[in-house]
DNA sequence: AGCGATACCGAAAAATTTTTCGGTATCGCT
DNA sequence: AGCGATACCGAAAAATTTTTCGGTATCGCT
């Protein structure tokens, strides 16, 4: 699929913070499954959700949670063409750290944006 | 410092999870800020608990979460070199965070484990 | 017929992150 | 003097991720 499961560097899947971050730590893989969760559940409907990330990304990445088993996908067969994709109970139970990720970047994004630009005048 | 904080490609910082993805999302950052958390204030007590990284992206990544103000750091001057990080308030906030993604992978890393050996036969 | 929406996919390019390699520098120990 | 530990850093290479571009294909509407 998308790219090579078969990573040159392994990653160790003994230690939970991996796991998780191999899992759902990427850039739009979070997005994606709050989209799911909050009811949009067409790749289109997602992209509208995300319009800053392109069609292809979310699309590879919907195929890596696919695979993980952190979503379902539905597809019709046919006329218009329709896939829903819906959270499976593992994709259910990453939900709520999702949640937690974007509570805690509201709470503290302009902290966060005031740092970056801090660091930013730093180097001129 | 280390890269380039001037990303060519801008985060949305308006979303809660962007802004998280973007201080702690990396590789390694949560186990440094869980090895912290835990006790493990030194550049080389962190590497020895996260042996699988390379000393310098524990000093880069430990750079950048100096610089965003998740962790402070103290160096001793001169004599045997001493440095000691400890975590901010802001940091802090993330413990919670991380200490989850750490149960969660706890809880579901055999799952994973057999989807990513499922996903890698179905290609050969 | 032509356009836009739908859902996908491959391949190359670009961006970004991580690793490797080689340095600097100090101190303590042998 | 030489070695290992400590803490760092720059630069190039390698790995990985994300983006861009161009396709395929179907249906409905004009």
């Amino acid at each position: 699929m998308y790219g090579k499961k078969t990573k040159k560097i392994k990653d160790d899947l003994d230690c939970g913070i991996t796991v998780a971050m191999r899992v759902f730590g990427a850039k739009w893989k979070p997005c994606i499954i709050d989209a799911v969760y909050r009811g949009y559940n067409r790749p289109s409907e997602i992209h509208r959700q995300v319009p800053e990330a392109s069609a292809r990304v979310l699309d590879i990445q919907l195929s890596e949670l696919l695979e993980l088993g952190v979503v379902t996908r539905e597809t019709g067969e046919g006329f218009p063409l329709y896939s829903v994709y819906q959270l499976t109970e593992l994709g259910e139970s990453i939900v709520p750290i999702v949640r937690q990720l974007n509570k805690w970047g509201d709470t503290y994004k302009e902290q966060v944006r005031e740092k970056l630009a801090e660091a930013y005048m730093d180097m001129e």
